[in-house]
DNA sequence: GCAGTTATTGATACAGAGTATTGACAACAC
DNA sequence: GTGTTGTCAATACTCTGTATCAATAACTGC
């Protein structure tokens, strides 16, 4: 937890009635629709897209999937990160502050925590002169997995967005 | 240098010759569409979306445009950067590695560049077990003139994509 | 300076990721 | 059981691009 705390995705999991107890804390009704997607997203490991989940879920409507989406986003339960090109891609949280790091190859996202970003934080808060806000803070990486299996040419989501190489 | 390097984003201006030679350097070809749209970037001091752009040179295809942002964040005239919604934004780039200091109320992107930082990423290349391909930090902030002017209830691009707060 | 090659353009269509609207319906309060 | 209000599905729309393709303009060699 001092050093790299590489948390691998798949050991951030939430239960169903992990999820669903989130949603009643925050007041929000307990819908059908609702318990089918936190059914779906206690079953994940990995990250994902909306439109994987609207394509998984057909009987719910596309509005209801990103409503709840957002939902979940808002009481902490998923996390929302952008690959190099700004694409979305959601990932369940694990309700620390953290950062990501994500594989451009397969999208896989891990979470981290490491004294030297929180250093680095306060030391722009020190210098910056206006009032921080927030910060966004993304590694991106060819994974493990990609780099033995070789899967590595594609890097489909690498360009776009300002990402700097060194 | 040192210390902040609170570059205006004002201060970061290219002429339109400059931006010229620089997609002559990379090739391309000198057309009366990239001569439009290079007179208009030297012009602007601010950051823009590429329907700013779009509107602004009604002679000009879509198409065209999107391109040739594109092909100027590559030559490393742009620099594209995202609000915290995910919302993109090109300003001028100073062809030097930096991040940007966003200002969520009014858009006004800087460039800054601080050794904290740097050692901050020193340190997570030496403890991330895989190489990294590339990073992305962006700090928010409500900037001077922003705060002052009281220009603050609207921060319409706050939400979305995952921003931390401290 | 002209022909030939090839990059580039603009129009149009399409894709991805959402948001806004609206009428219907279901959850919860009483 | 009735009423209020949150939530739903469907639809249309926005924004930010990319793909396609025929027409054209820019460079290249002569």
């Amino acid at each position: 937890m001092t050093t790299i705390t590489a948390k691998p995705a798949s050991a951030v999991t939430q239960t169903e009635s992990n999820i669903l107890a989130a949603l009643e804390e925050h007041g929000s009704r307990m819908t059908w629709p609702r318990r089918e997607l936190a059914a779906l997203l206690a079953r994940r490991t990995d990250s994902f897209s909306a439109e994987e989940i609207v394509g998984g879920l057909p009987s719910l409507g596309r509005a209801t999937i990103y409503r709840t989406l957002r939902l979940l986003v808002e009481v902490g339960i998923l996390c929302k990160t952008a690959m190099p090109d700004g694409s979305p891609r959601y990932s369940l949280d694990d309700a620390h502050h953290h950062h990501h790091l994500v594989c451009v190859a397969c999208g896989r996202i891990d979470e981290f925590r490491h004294p030297s970003v929180e250093r680095m934080l306060r030391a722009m808060k020190a210098h910056v002169g206006s009032e921080l806000v927030g910060h966004r803070l993304e590694l991106y990486h060819r994974c493990a997995a990609c780099r033995e299996s070789g899967h590595g040419g594609s890097d489909i989501h690498m360009h776009g967005t300002h990402v700097h190489a060194h």
